[in-house]
DNA sequence: TCAAACTTTCAAAAATCTCTGAAAGTTCTG
DNA sequence: CAGAACTTTCAGAGATTTTTGAAAGTTTGA
């Protein structure tokens, strides 16, 4: 039966999107909103489908569209919310990824300030802050590379 | 006094490292081996200097081990097991993720083989399997810029 | 070869994180 | 405006992960 090769394939999704980071629920609501049939999805649909708690839907949704996965449906109607993936969210997550890698720049260079320019540990840090704040110098370039190859098909 | 400065900096860059996904027992190692005053640390060393125990150590280790984060001295004299930081350790890791890159592009392949190509989701995971095919290829591109440019200074 | 020092392993304790369920708060519709 | 349906919040139950501590296994040097 289709319905169930796509929920099937819908929660690898969720087991690799946990891998990357997500709690268990979180997952599997993006993978749901990922493999819906329809344009966009409500809560109580979610929780229903996936049998999870309203709660868990709320507190999925809420830490999905903080990160700018998902967004609220204008109005299709005047129904009640309604929630979908958002246009470009996928570059949006690396985008937001590139933090961590800002984190780990600011983490080198304040290790150096601390142990002096001439500590053993001077020669480590400076690789790491050189490399992470080339990192994030370049991961942006490389995410509007992808949207300028993108937006020319 | 300076050493408490360079203490509190690694336990910064620990929690950093910790936000990136490393549990704590192996973030203060590692941070431990970055900011350590000699070449290299053994394993005693570590467990006293952070107050953990020697099974966290040697869990921490094998763990960055694998990943290639950390290595083996070869020798310094013929004393027992000593470890330090990788050369090129960061670039290591940023390949390392590289795979959680392409579990999301797979992810997304097969949700397209399970959805077939005229479902509203396929549009979807189009994108996602776009996105991510894209930095798969190119990430390795940036880490060898990267290596480039270092070894040119 | 033996003793000492180190390393690894693993079961159980401890700590942490996640989910639920119910109550309180909203918003819509009749 | 009232009732119904939905959403959010949050304390506590439950599940999972992490750490420890101790025993077993190695390695080293005399």
């Amino acid at each position: 039966m289709a319905l169930a090769d796509t929920t099937e394939a819908a929660e690898r999704m969720a087991l690799v999107l946990t891998q990357g980071g997500l709690q268990k629920a979180t997952a599997r609501v993006l993978a749901a909103l990922l493999f819906a049939d329809s344009d966009s999805v409500t809560a109580p649909q979610l929780a229903e489908g996936l049998g999870i708690s309203s709660g868990s839907v709320s507190g999925a949704i809420k830490m999905l569209s903080t990160v700018g996965l998902i967004e609220k449906v204008p109005a299709p109607g005047s129904r009640r919310e309604h929630y979908r993936l958002r246009e470009g969210a996928w570059a949006t997550l690396m985008s937001a990824q590139n933090s961590t890698v800002q984190a780990m720049f600011e983490a080198a260079d304040q290790g150096i300030a601390a142990t002096g320019a001439d500590a053993p540990a001077a020669r480590r840090l400076a690789e790491m802050r050189d490399f992470y704040g080339f990192m994030f110098r370049e991961l942006p370039a490389l995410v509007e590379r992808w949207q300028a190859e993108r937006s020319r098909c």
